[in-house]
DNA sequence: AGCAAAATACTCCATTCGGCTGATTTCTTC
DNA sequence: GAAGAAATCAGCCGAATGGAGTATTTTGCT
């Protein structure tokens, strides 16, 4: 099989060299360029057409992530494997927000790097253990409003947030639950209630758990 | 170091001793109870308090996502694991939001199980490679609406809608920005224009990228 | 069987929202 | 400096929304 072409975006001339050399070192991968600036990975990147990207986040320029961003929208099949020290909430969900495909912490990178290349190839998403745990917990509903509050409501109050929550209005709520539109109000005034808000957007900002 | 605790919830009864098997040649681990129904296991589960919990999904009595959140309730420092054959959408995504810290397909288990356990111990995710691509790609804006649309959102327009994204009404996004309410108007007007949406709400679903 | 909760339906009323049309004033940008 | 985009303000209208009150039927559970 052919070999991966790899890029790699990183600006610390030390850590080009040694990641450079592990990249080197591992098989089945072809390190076509060292980029150490994020305007000029945007601008040389597509005319390389490579397989990966290994890409750092803090670099001159232009962020990691925004080159993510402007990367991908013209080749989305791109992978692109997050290479960073950082690993604040922000860094890491701006990144795959961005369309990173995997999020290594530089840590632990001469272990993994191996495996992490093979998992992405492979149709994974390679993350550092802890990344992957931020990750699958920005999933999980709060306590506070999961079981103080939504688990007050009723099956139908719920069917009928669920659905407010998809764009429908109330008289297309009402047909698809087969009920009247008043009783869509009932409910609602009752959901209102019970969340303590005071309009839709309220009540599914709360719904969807977006403090902000 | 004390060994983990670990319940395994699984109806089939091959599986039951398939992966019993596996999990007591596993080390560290002591598998105390094999449960094979879904109520019986929210039932009973909290006076065993287990490290860690194998979970199904397809059980009879209760859903292994249910149990998931009952059980999480009360105890939220148990470490679920799904382990299960379901791998779409619904599956896994509601099993996280239901607080489950890793995902395994069945059909990668043997191999895999080990490491996932250590993984979890260790503060991970463990997932399957195609489950953690999922995962990831959940966060991964669509072209259609932040690229070709939200970008063209001028700088005003986009305070309006972000304030309007956190429940605002007009009149309260009128003195938010020190602008009339008809202003407000207008530039409601062509955000919906430009996102090509007929109401707050539905802009709101665009913006928080929630499709469905 | 009987109670409590949930679901259903309706009316009245005030406010808000969204569509439509128009306009003036910056501010960029070529 | 002219053209165009962005931002500002305004009025009208009909539809949608939300609050309050009330009442009946259905369901769930003991």
């Amino acid at each position: 099989m052919k070999n991966k072409t790899v890029i790699l975006v990183e600006d610390d001339p030390d850590l080009q060299e040694s990641i450079g050399q592990i990249i080197r070192h591992l098989p089945g991968l072809d390190l076509i360029k060292i980029i150490g600036d994020g305007l000029e990975a945007v601008k040389i990147i597509p005319d390389l057409h490579p397989d990966l990207i290994f890409m750092d986040i803090n670099l001159p320029g232009c962020s990691g992530i925004e080159c993510c961003s402007t990367l991908l929208a013209e080749n989305p099949e791109i992978l692109i494997l997050m290479l960073t020290s950082f690993e604040d909430d922000d860094s890491v969900f701006n990144s795959l927000k961005a369309g990173a495909t995997g999020y290594l912490i530089k840590k632990d990178l001469t272990l993994k790097l191996q495996e992490a290349v093979e998992d992405l190839l492979s149709g994974g998403s390679p993350m550092s253990p802890s990344i992957a745990r931020r990750v699958v917990n920005s999933f999980r509903k709060p306590e506070a409003v999961s079981n103080q509050q939504l688990e007050t409501l009723t099956i139908q109050e719920e069917k009928v947030l669920h659905l407010l929550s998809k764009g429908y209005q109330y008289r297309e709520i009402a047909n698809e639950l087969f009920i009247s539109i008043f009783t869509v109000k009932t409910h609602l005034r009752n959901i209102y209630r019970k969340l303590q808000v005071r309009s839709g957007t309220e009540a599914i900002l709360k719904l969807f758990n977006k403090p902000s």
